[in-house]
DNA sequence: TTGTAAGCGTTATCAA
DNA sequence: TTGATAACGCTTACAA
């Protein structure tokens, strides 16, 4: 029942120390894993925890040190496929290290998310907060973890790169990357949909395509690009925006997979054939991506790897000490949705 | 810097108490809303929280007190929008109640599994946790909610429905409600993609679906339906299947949008048009439902709402006493994904 | 190597 | 209507 309140006592540190015949700062000792335990005793506590069933209160914990057991994601990402990545990777962490994961979303203006987070870090005192895009780019919210002095670890941070520690993807190396590929294949003509202004990395991926293009002598002008916001639905209408005017583009990438997924839905909507008419490459490699079809070419970037990461430099990092960025490798999966251009463009192009 | 520890001491209930010119005793009853607090007290205090920025310790209150401001949401759901939309109602209604959320996911073995929610409820005292399918429905976690005494309410459970305070949906009337409009177009072929086995809801849509046709005299025989896993790709796979043989269905029932999705994209690959060749409907209303294309007709669940509702349930059921199902509704959401049969169908139907 | 004692910031009890 | 004081279960000095 849900109104029932009177919950079966559960064994505390005196109950094992009097078990074990040992005071309770041995147990704690032996809980924290501090050294100066005789083997001996060590086992007799084990034991007796073993047989009570033990597990220290956090609560109890946070109020007497200086650890709380307890980290903080703090996200506002539109793709539910992310942000189930980035929960995966980092509840696989916390389980690992003993930690349990409270989750915040964080939108609105630059008041209402400082209230937020100063709400959220007052009641609850986390030992850090790991900071996903794009709310890892907002300066008010690391103006306040400063001034609150709150251990921090972003995801794929776009901006002030140097205001804490971060773990990383090289999403311009990613898009060149893609590029390059494309170029290979012998296609000339380029659509690029953008991702969500307020996305740094979405800059970074653009000015990566873009630069890459350029070193091989071509230009993206305005209308080879869309301004999309990393919804499916800016992808295929950036899509048809693309494909609507002459000539049209023989490789279409969009700045995350949502987006090429759109773009391929808008293609079959105008009867155009993947890859044989249209080339089209995404970002991220999410759960759509391989289903799709064609399956879509993409970048897979490690994002429950890198949020395991973030957490782990969190409940690391306890002595000072500057920790360095962390940088995850990419991988650029090539599916069934690019090719070739179609033949007459190939021979225009050589 | 991560491993900074020296956090700016905050203000705490003393502080508020020397302020007001009160003991802590009246600080915490104002901040509790507890009677017996003269008006002038009230604003004292009032004032002195709002200057000093006072927020109560959550690790102290769960100590103290039988309250600890942290609900769990218990989840291992293979959707990532499910899940999301999930979070996003909870997180409102613990906002909402001054509460936090804490998320754990619940996978593997039986033991596994009842380690996991013994370890989570051992070390975070949570004033209740919030069960999704499909972890709601395993006996060995209500059992041992209820040896633990946790206040649990469980979200659209499909098995033993005595046990305790749960929301839902009625997931069959709505899958029959789809059935009737499919015949009402006049389809009188179908196919059926089941969802996981696991997740008892799919049953209880697939007999709901069943059920309607069979009012209409039409049986749908093995080679009629196929198991899915609710994954897009299970849900191609499942289309395949079903549009290779004849005479092909002319309406797919997915017993969700990913799987639909996935039959949407096949029928694609097919050659086949949608929905003039065939309609495909799905369940769920997720995000990608309306933006594919043709977009999806579906059933809306209210999963946010739910799940905010069962929140509530949990935060405000603190008096004993039996509290009823809370049913939420559904909608079906026509869009154009669904139409009537080929014309020599629809002749050789009438 | 082990133990004692003093908090940590609340809520709960009981008296004023 | 208020307030003093004892828990709550643990960590952290500091002793032994």
């Amino acid at each position: 029942m849900s109104g029932l309140r009177n919950r079966p006592p559960l064994a505390t540190i005196h109950d094992v120390a009097q078990l074990a015949g040992v005071s309770i700062k041995t147990v704690s000792r032996v809980v924290n894993r501090e050294p100066h335990v005789s083997a001996g005793t060590r086992a007799r506590v084990d034991r007796a925890i073993q047989v009570l069933n033990y597990r220290p209160n956090i609560a109890a914990r946070t109020l007497a040190g200086s650890r709380a057991y307890l980290v903080g994601l703090y996200f506002d990402n539109p793709s539910a496929g992310y942000v189930s990545q980035m929960q995966s990777g980092a509840l696989r962490a916390c389980r690992a290290a003993g930690y349990h994961l409270v989750i915040e979303q964080l939108a609105g203006s630059s008041v209402e998310v400082q209230n937020q987070l100063r709400q959220s870090l007052a009641a609850v005192r986390m030992d850090g907060v790991v900071l996903s895009p794009p709310v890892c780019d907002r300066g008010e919210v690391l103006d306040l973890l400063d001034a609150l002095a709150v251990p921090h670890v972003r995801i794929a941070p776009a901006r002030e790169l140097g205001r804490g520690p971060y773990v990383c993807m090289d999403d311009g190396r990613a898009a060149q990357e893609m590029a390059r590929r494309l170029l290979a294949l012998g296609h000339r003509r380029f659509g690029f949909i953008k991702g969500h202004p307020d996305h740094a990395a979405a800059e970074i991926r653009w000015r990566g395509f873009a630069n890459a293009l350029a070193a091989a002598g071509l230009i993206l002008g305005p209308r080879d690009t869309w301004q999309g916001d990393f919804s499916f639905r800016s992808g295929s209408e950036g899509a048809r925006r693309l494909l609507s005017r002459g000539p049209r583009p023989t490789a279409i990438f969009a700045s995350n997979d949502d987006m090429a997924l759109g773009a391929i839905a808008m293609a079959h909507r105008l009867g155009l054939r993947i890859p044989d008419d249209l080339s089209v490459a995404g970002f991220d490699d999410s759960p759509g991506a391989e289903a799709v079809w064609p399956p879509l070419t993409t970048i897979r970037q490690p994002v429950a790897e890198m949020t395991a990461g973030a957490v782990n430099m969190l409940i690391d990092g306890h002595g000072p000490g500057r920790s360095e960025p962390q940088l995850f490798d990419f991988e650029l999966v090539v599916r069934g949705s690019t090719g070739p251009p179609p033949i007459v463009d190939l021979a225009a192009g050589l």
